[in-house]
DNA sequence: TTTTGATGTAACCATAAAAGTTACGACTGC
DNA sequence: GCAGTCGTAACTTTTATGGTTACATCAAAA
């Protein structure tokens, strides 16, 4: 399918945003954070900008910038997050036009849109029920 | 999500096959479908050939050479199409392993694997209530 | 036995998304 | 004004998908 791990890295980041917190840190830079994901800080920068418009984190520049949660872990659902980072399509129908004079091309491509938005729905519906609170501690109770 | 469209383009083969049977027809070749699809027959062969390895269409070769159901389409749900062309990888983990320093970074990957594992089970289970009959009915109702 | 028409499959190219990288201007606390 | 970080453009690399050409293989039918 070409996966990708955006939302990852992006859970990734807010995880690590509230634990840095807890050790009394005020902002977290995309560097130390793009440290313990393993990337390149542009990366994490380019998402956690996709979690501000989201309205999931702040940010500061100047002096002593950086980044910080603007919610609660509590607050935040891991489908919160994919909403954030991806545009949500899962399956794409036909690259090209089917043939419109045959019934099956004609009809196809809304009973397949159907068929994906239920799919799409069912990702959501799992999703929201983790939150990012409950990620953050099971990762932790991994040891 | 760079989705593609591999299961519609599937889905797309199996009910113009269904139809072509109705019409009379004992064979489908793969010029015929790709026509419908609007794509190329060797596009529509690697796809089949992945069904054939799911036990959905069967082919002969020769003279009069083509492609068969090799079940009924009340017998085939979106699922078994879903799971003979898709790996079944939705969301990625790291690409890079993150930092087993940090405990976000140790820990996070389990966690994730599990709420990803969650999200293909749901959409298997949405798959799985759509079956190949009831979507060439669709299709037909399309007009 | 030859012809015919399709499968089976390798090889290559084109396209697009994701991720990684470099660079540098913009901003702000000190 | 300095230092440090964000914000973002530009470019490269990697990978999956899809499209295309080519041709050997096969089996029914003439």
């Amino acid at each position: 399918m070409s996966a990708n791990s955006r939302l990852t890295i992006a859970v990734h980041a807010l995880a690590w945003m509230e634990l840095n917190t807890r050790y009394g840190n005020e902002v977290a830079t995309s560097e130390q954070i793009a440290g313990s994901v393993n990337t390149n800080p542009v990366v994490v920068r380019r998402l956690l900008t996709d979690l501000r418009r989201a309205g999931l984190v702040a940010s500061r520049r100047g002096a002593g910038a950086g980044w910080t949660l603007a919610r609660e872990l509590a607050a935040i659902t891991v489908l919160d997050v994919y909403e954030a980072v991806e545009p949500g399509i899962l399956f794409a129908t036909h690259r090209a036009t089917p043939s419109q004079e045959c019934p099956v091309g004609f009809g196809i491509r809304p009973v397949m849109q159907r068929v994906y938005d239920g799919a799409e729905q069912a990702v959501r519906d799992e999703l929201i029920r983790t939150t990012m609170d409950d990620v953050l501690r099971d990762i932790l109770a991994e040891r």
